[in-house]
RNA sequence: GGCGGAGUGGCCAAGUGGUAAGGCGCGGCUCUGCAAAAGCUGUAUGCGUCGGUUCAAUUCCGACCUCCGCCUCCA
C-alpha cells in the first residue's frame, strides 16, 4: 500500500512518490514557529500533524530528513524586545527553549534541524542577490528590496500555484505596514528590510544598506541551503498558504528556475470550545495553561490527533477528560495484555497494524484508524475477560501490535509507577479486614488509600492498586 | 467583494449511490460484603433547510441558511 496525501498544489488527494530515485529517502520542511510568545494550543496542533506525518514516513521505511526553522526576527520580536529592553538573542532564546520543552512534552520528536533565521543571514542576502540579478527583485528608494510579481511572471513562472489568485478583487492594503509604501506594486513583497530607527540594534550589513530579512525568505534560503533547491514535501498551517508559501515557491523558483517543492500539505486550524481562540474570549490555551490544569502532553497529543488534519477541529476541556478516558481503556487492554504474556516474546501480530496503516494511508485518516484501534481492544477484552482465553505467546504477539501502534502515534505509555511499600501494607489489611468481615475497617482503609491518590480494584484474582 | 473549507446522535468525530465506524457521556448487565474499578451491552428511521436526478441520496446536482479560514509577515 502506498501513502496517499492531499497536495495543496493540486488541491487533490495523491499519491506520495518521493523525488528520491530510489525511493528511500525524504525530505521534510516544516515552518516552525515564531519565538515572540509561548505557543498556544493551535500552533501545536500543527507540529503534532507534522510529528505524525515523520513518524508514519519512517515507519514506512522512508529515510527522513526533518527540517523545522526558528523564526527569530520579525516585526513582533523586535517590538517585544524594544519593549523590554533585551536584547535579540536573550529574548528569542527564552522562547525558543520554552518552545522545545513544549514539543517535547507532546512527544514530538526533535527534527533533525532546526534552523535560526539569524544563522542564515548570509544565506538570505546571497538568495536576495540572485533574485536582483535575475531582475526579479528591485531595491526602493528606502534601502528595502522587493520581489516583483510582474517581473517574475514575466519570466514565464506561475504566481499563484497554492491557490487562485485574482488581484483586481482582492481587498488591499488593509495590513500592509507603512513602511512598505515604497513598493512598485502592492502585490509585491519585502526581500529585505531597510534599517528603520525602531528596529533598535537589530540590523544586518547588506549590499543594499543595513536591514533585516523579510519573512517569507528566510524559509527558501534555509530549506534549500540544507534540503536542495528541490525537495518533497513542505508542511505548515492553512493560513500560511497564502501569502507566506506562495512567496516562498515565487522566491525558490524565481531564483532556481527549478520546482521547489513536490507535495505541500496543510493542517487546518483548530477552534477552542466552539469559537476562535482569542484572549478576550478566554479559550485561549498555551501548552503550558493545559499543562497546568493537570492534563498530560500525552492526553493533548491524543486529542490533537482524533480528528483529520484537514477539519477543523473543536478542540475543548471536556475532549481532554475523553482523551483521558480513551487512553485509559487502551492502557488497561495493554497491562492486561502485558501480564499474560509475562516474560513470553512473540512477533507482533500483523492485522492491526496493517489496518492502521491502511487508515493512514488514505491521508492519514487518523479517525478511521483510531476506530480500527477501538475494535480491536474490543475484540481482546473479550478474549480477556472474564476469563483469560489467551496462551502467553498470543497476548506477548497482540501486546507487540499495541505498542507498535502506540509507538508510531507517539503515544507510548510512560512506566508504571512503582506502589510504595507502606500502601501495598494498607492494602494487605485491608483484605485482613475483610477476610474477617470488618467491613468498617476495609472500607476505611479504601478511603484512605482514595486519599492518598490511589484507587483499589478488587478482581476476581485479588485487589490491584492504581494510580488515580 | 474574491477564493476555499464545513454543517452527521447529549459532546467529539469517520464514512458511503443501497440504507450510519469509533471515542466520550448516559442507561442496563456481569463482577463485588457494598462500592469502586474493569468489562460486556444498549443508545441517530437519521446525516443544516428546500427542491431535483435515480429503482434507491446522508452520499450526486441546484438554491438557500449557518459557521469557519485566507485575501500581503497569524499554526
Amino acid at each position: 500500500m502506498s501513502l496517499k496525501l492531499f497536495n495543496t498544489l493540486s488541491r487533490s488527494v495523491q499519491d506520495f512518490n518521493p523525488l528520491d530515485p530510489a525511493g528511500k529517502s525524504v525530505d521534510l520542511y516544516c515552518c516552525g514557529p515564531t519565538v515572540y510568545d509561548f505557543a498556544h494550543i493551535g500552533n501545536f496542533r500543527t507540529f503534532v500533524f507534522a510529528d505524525l506525518v515523520r513518524r508514519y514516513l519512517e515507519f514506512k521505511g522512508y529515510a527522513v530528513r526533518h527540517v523545522m526553522n526558528i523564526t527569530d526576527v520579525e516585526d513582533k520580536i523586535i517590538q517585544r524586545v524594544r519593549e523590554n529592553k533585551t536584547t535579540l538573542r536573550e529574548y528569542t532564546g527564552k522562547f525558543e527553549a520554552a518552545f522545545f520543552e513544549d514539543f517535547q512534552a507532546l512527544s514530538c520528536l526533535r527534527p533533525h534541524d532546526t534552523p535560526r533565521a539569524t544563522e542564515y543571514i548570509a544565506d538570505i542576502i546571497a538568495l536576495v542577490e540572485k533574485l536582483v540579478a535575475r531582475g526579479i527583485a528591485y531595491r526602493a528608494a528606502d534601502g528595502s528590496v522587493y520581489f516583483s510579481i510582474e517581473k517574475y511572471q514575466g519570466c514565464g513562472c506561475r504566481y499563484g500555484q497554492l491557490l487562485k489568485l485574482n488581484f483586481d478583487e482582492m481587498r488591499p492594503g488593509e495590513r500592509v505596514s507603512s513602511d512598505e509604501y515604497e513598493k512598485e506594486s502592492v502585490a509585491d513583497f519585502a526581500l529585505w528590510k531597510a534599517r528603520v530607527p525602531d528596529d533598535g540594534e537589530v540590523a544586518w550589513p547588506s549590499p543594499w544598506g543595513e536591514g533585516r530579512p523579510g519573512w517569507h525568505v528566510e524559509c527558501s534560503a534555509m530549506s534549500m541551503k540544507i534540503l536542495g533547491e528541490s525537495f518533497d514535501l513542505h508542511l505548515g498551517g492553512e493560513d500560511l498558504i497564502f501569502p507566506h508559501h506562495e512567496d516562498e515557491i515565487a522566491q525558490s523558483e524565481g531564483a532556481t528556475g527549478k520546482p521547489f517543492v513536490k507535495h505541500w500539505v496543510h493542517g487546518a486550524h483548530l477552534l477552542v470550545e466552539g469559537k476562535k481562540m482569542s484572549k478576550r474570549l478566554g479559550n485561549y490555551y498555551t501548552l503550558r495553561d493545559l499543562l497546568g490544569k493537570g492534563f498530560s502532553g500525552r492526553e493533548i497529543r491524543h486529542l490533537l490527533l482524533t480528528a483529520h488534519y484537514r477539519e477543523s477541529f473543536n478542540f475543548t476541556l471536556g475532549g481532554l477528560q475523553g482523551a483521558r478516558a480513551a487512553l485509559a481503556r487502551l492502557d488497561e487492554c495493554a497491562d492486561k495484555l502485558k501480564e499474560i504474556a509475562g516474560t513470553t516474546t512473540a512477533t507482533a501480530e500483523p492485522e492491526l497494524i496493517q489496518k492502521v496503516a491502511a487508515a493512514l494511508d488514505e491521508d492519514l485518516n487518523m479517525s478511521r484508524a483510531w476506530g480500527e484501534i477501538f475494535e480491536w481492544v474490543r475484540e481482546k477484552n473479550k478474549l480477556l475477560l472474564p476469563d483469560n482465553k489467551l496462551s502467553p505467546e498470543q497476548a506477548a504477539a497482540s501486546l507487540g501490535a499495541i505498542n507498535k501502534i502506540l509507538a508510531l502515534l507517539g503515544l507510548e505509555k510512560a512506566g508504571a509507577e512503582e506502589i510504595p511499600a507502606e500502601l501495598t501494607a494498607l492494602l494487605e489489611q485491608r483484605q485482613a479486614a475483610r477476610k474477617a468481615k470488618d467491613f468498617k475497617r476495609s472500607d476505611a482503609i479504601r478511603d484512605e488509600l482514595k486519599a492518598k491518590g490511589w484507587v483499589i480494584e478488587d478482581t476476581p484474582k485479588g485487589p490491584k492498586l492504581k494510580k488515580l
